[in-house]
DNA sequence: CCTGGTGTACTATTTACCTATAACAGTGGT
DNA sequence: ACCACTGTTATAGGTAAATAGTACACCAGG
């Protein structure tokens, strides 16, 4: 996993599980790696996966066990509301982005349209 | 302008402007705000302000003469350029992460309608 | 010429993030 | 009891961003 050096590593870290229970690749009760072993695969300190961990249990999204483990929650209305969630940001930041580029709505759909039939062309003008 | 802590101030602030610039809110040959009038109004050190600028005059969107101020480029050409390129982040972003949450493409179409038709609903179930 | 406004440059300090390293605390298998 | 694994906490150091403050360079108007 590569980072983008202008977000905090641990926020990144952070969507990516996130993303990964939302879609179903992590499920309910499944175990995530100890911090030492997910810090050496992501190359990165265990302070921040540490943090990651910690971050994620105050959302109710994993708890950690000491001793034992750190687990993806198996309450599916609390993964529901963060796929809402995270859903709703994306659109909003979509939306709002292409309005304050001075895209119309109808302009924004058509543009999304274009977009998603061919990510080889991928033309946006206007 | 209030702004994100997580992301440097001096990024947020080139966004703003650039959106500014490719809506039609500044034109061409506008000139912009002193670094320290900006500086004040922004509520933001003049330092800030400055790589702001210069960084904006690195992409040809402005340029800045010492003792007169800065201005937006008069080139309809980049001010096109740098509109594309936001769109095409904008949609990319947004149709990766629809993805990365499980969306089909129709799913994505189908809850930006939605989304768009009533922001003051705004579900996004799925 | 000089004054006020402009962009530009520099130093120093603070803060958040990340790192390295070590230690502490709890669980489970042998 | 021991040991290997787990989460957790603590200390110290490095880097980038933002801050405050100062100074320099340039231009236009009175």
């Amino acid at each position: 996993m590569s980072f983008d050096t202008r977000i905090p590593i641990y926020l990144q870290i952070m969507e990516r599980i996130k993303k990964d229970i939302v879609s179903g690749k992590l499920k309910g009760g499944d175990k995530m790696p100890s911090v030492r072993a997910f810090a050496k695969e992501l190359q990165v300190n265990v302070n921040t996966v540490q943090r990651v961990y910690q971050e994620l249990e105050r959302e109710k999204i994993l708890y950690s066990q000491r001793g034992i483990g750190s687990f993806v929650t198996s309450n599916e209305a609390i993964v529901e509301q963060i796929k809402e969630e995270m859903a709703r940001e994306l659109l909003g930041n979509f939306v709002r982005g292409m309005r304050e580029l001075g895209f119309s709505k109808e302009r924004t759909l058509t543009a999304l349209q274009a977009y998603m039939e061919g990510e080889q062309d991928g033309s946006v003008k206007g």
